[in-house]
Formats: structure tokens, C-alpha cells, sequence
DNA sequence: AGTTTTAGTTAGCCTTTGCTAACTAAACTT
DNA sequence: AAGTTTAGTTAGCAAAGGCTAACTAAAACT
């Protein structure tokens, strides 16, 4: 079984939280995603069933080299995503709202066109 | 109670069918979604207590002022989504897959933002 | 007239992904 | 030691939106 959107959202917030916390728990998913303690407990243990992530005997969770590798290419949709949007003068808000959403559907053509676009837009900053 | 992303895909297929057949039915939904007869029948008549659609007595089916109003803005970002991305290189299956998944998620701010870069980018014609 | 095809509905199942309520168990507090 | 807070789990509900099976009823053939 594939990873559904709601799972990659779980990978990247694991993601996001491991580079300033030095270790992740599920309460910490939970807040960060405001979620209930029981949703990430669940979704938790499907992601490591499913081979994403490990947990320690004391309930530290870190991403495997599968649960790495997607983290990081939704991360980077992300980031390229919302860039993108701003550059083009949306809010901030939005801009970060409608990336969390497009990151998780965007295909992958789609995706490097876009960023090979926003890379010469940037690189033509002599606009 | 308002409008989910399933909604608007039933809207903007009647929208569409209505432009190339006089009469859009139930079963024409069906094929053109590749939707089994009952989930259109369920869908429809929730977009029928919704206010979307008209059903008149032989079963046929028309848009609302509410109904028209958003398949028109749906298809328009459709148009406008997958444009953009055939103008970035991106494959016509794969930029009108991704249109319609993008769609019902990206913000309005967002989607004129691009819309207007777009028409930069045409009327600039002289890359 | 009798059969078959076509369109639509009803009933009910399944998955995904959120939730609350209520529990356990470990770890602080006083 | 006794009580409280914290982290996590289990059980079960709900909504959205697909599906199949099985039915009805009208239309179209033969």
C-alpha cells in the first residue's frame, strides 16, 4: 500500500520537528500538527508498519532512509511551492496553506518544470 | 453545508457535457467520470438538495445560477492550471491531471496571482 | 405480446482519516 | 506514600466518497 497524503503530512512534520528538536515523540507530532493524541498514534504506528519510521523503547521516533527519502521530496515541493507563490505576490499564509496542500498532488513532471521555471526567474533578476 | 472537492468535479463535468450535448442525464455523468450509476444518482441528488442542479421530469439535469457560478470558476482554473503548465513543458495528459487535482485546492489569491502571471508571460510573447 | 436493454434507485459495504471517552503506566510533586 | 500530570493506547463514532448487488420501470426490439 502506497503513502496517502495524510501520511506524507506526517513524515514531513517528523521531518520538520527532528531538525530543531533532538528527539520526536508523538506528542510532539500532535501539537504540531494539532491533532488528537489518539490520530497520531494510529497514523504513528501505521508508519512504522509500513516500514517509515522506527521507534525506540522509549517512544523516540526517526525516519527510516524510505520515510527520509519521501519527507524530503515533500519537503522540497514545499518549500519550492510556496516560494513560488510568493514570488509571484501571495501572502505568506496563503501562500504556505495552498503549498501544504499542492505538495501531496503535484506530479512529478509537473513539479521539476516548475522549479526549473522559478530557477530562471530567479537567476533573471533582472526582471 | 459546503461544496467538497467531489461536488465540484460532478459540477464541472455537467458543465463540460453541457457543452457539447443538449441534454446532460445521470448516466452521461456516469461515463464521463468512469463513475458507477449509483454513485453519480447519490451525488446528484445531494447537489439537487444543495441548490446546485435542476432535475426535471425526464431525468435531465441543469446547472443552477448557484451550480453555473462554480463549475464556471472550477473550469476556469482548470483552463488556467493546465495552461500554464503545457507553457512550462509539462505533458497535456500530466498538466490536465494535475489542473484537476489543483483545481479545488489552491486559494483564490493564489490562483489570480498566477492567472496574472500567466498573461504576463503571454503578452511577453518575446521570450 | 414478450423479451431485452437502458436509466435510475436502494441498500449496504469499504477505506481513509479525523474525533472523543476512557484506560494504563510511568514520572513528577507534596 | 498518595496524588497528579504526562504520554500513549484501545475502542468506537463520524463524514466523505468510492463500490457491488439487486431491484424498478420505461423504452425498444423481434
Amino acid at each position: 500500500m502506497s503513502l496517502k497524503e495524510s501520511g506524507e503530512m506526517y513524515l514531513e512534520s517528523i521531518y520538520v520537528l527532528s531538525k530543531t528538536k533532538d528527539v520526536v515523540r508523538s506528542i510532539d507530532i500532535a501539537e504540531h500538527m494539532n491533532y488528537s493524541k489518539p490520530s497520531v498514534s494510529r497514523a504513528v504506528s501505521m508508519l512504522k508498519n509500513e516500514g517509515y519510521i522506527n521507534i525506540d523503547h522509549e517512544g523516540h521516533i526517526t525516519l527510516t532512509d524510505a520515510g527520509l527519502s519521501q519527507a524530503d521530496k515533500i519537503y522540497d515541493r514545499h518549500k519550492v511551492l510556496s516560494e513560488a507563490l510568493m514570488l509571484l505576490g501571495v501572502d505568506k499564509k496563503n501562500a504556505e496553506e495552498d503549498a501544504c496542500k499542492m505538495e501531496h498532488i503535484i506530479s512529478d513532471e509537473s513539479f521539476y518544470a516548475l522549479k526549473n521555471h522559478l530557477n530562471k526567474m530567479k537567476s533573471n533578476a533582472d526582471k
